[in-house]
DNA sequence: GTATCTGCAAAACATTTGCAATTCT
DNA sequence: AGAATTGCAAATGTTTTGCAGATAC
């Protein structure tokens, strides 16, 4: 949950500009915080956080920025929530699972077979998504009080 | 794509019954076109569909019976799109495949040991979603023209 | 100085809610 | 009558869009 522990920014500014992105101050650090809070935070959590430290972030350029990385295939999109969607900076085949009671949204290191295939009854398969839910370890030890 | 292929409606009614939900005309005729319309459609395209047949349908009673069949179990709730949600009256697991020329909707009948899975890394599983999207068979052949 | 990036305000949608009217038994 | 169902209209919440101002190279 806490910080500190990706890439500095200056690596940040140069990976995204190998990818042909125009780097801004902005964009490094909307791409800064999806790495170093891999709670797969929603654009709501994301500007939210940000604001503190940008007080004049908009919730448009967090979009704006967040639509792009998707668009460049920096950033995955995940549609496991009904109401809003999370972003992922590990586009890395992994499965997730969403806690019925906390919310939380957590990576599961998966190896299936699902994620090679890149062919299923006569469809070509670009992306796969799975999406697990249920009660989270945490959640289930203790009786629904804490957390949220 | 065609009609008349499920149950009728007394079937459909003794059915609803024996699951504990009260019936009405209404319901039995949303719960009967999603049982012949294997295309898991969206709440705009059941409520257009069926208000050719009863004008008087709102959409909002579409939105309520499909939250009470999911409630109760016999309807599940697709999140593959980032807009909509999408509806299947088949709740065994499968998986689903969504094309993105056409937009598309398809089942995948997959044996996953996913599907298996009571407990992954301490997380007590409920629910396992497996979206695949890419490019249908249909639209690999026909260069993107028809279709939609 | 021209491209791009940003952000406000308004618009666009999907979904939910409150409540009154209707229907069913 | 009494309980459940229905539907309108308004509210909510997320995401998109248009456009003007700010910023960067």
């Amino acid at each position: 949950m806490s910080d500190e522990s990706g890439l500095s920014i200056d690596k940040l500014r140069e990976y995204l500009e190998n990818e042909g992105i125009h780097t801004s101050y902005h964009r490094l650090k909307i791409l800064e915080y999806l790495r170093n809070h891999r709670t797969h935070p929603t654009v709501e959590r994301i500007h939210k956080e940000l604001s503190r430290e940008i007080p004049t972030l908009s919730k448009t350029t967090v979009y704006n920025t967040l639509k792009l990385f998707v668009r460049e295939g920096i950033v995955s999109e995940l549609t496991i929530e009904e109401k809003e969607v999370r972003y992922d900076a590990d586009t890395k085949p992994h499965a997730h699972f969403k806690c019925i009671e906390c919310g939380g949204v957590y990576d599961i290191a998966l190896e299936s077979p699902l994620f090679e295939h890149e062919m299923i009854e006569g469809h070509k398969i670009a992306e796969c998504h799975i999406y697990l839910k249920g009660v989270c370890n945490d959640c289930s030890k203790m009786p629904k009080n804490k957390r949220s």
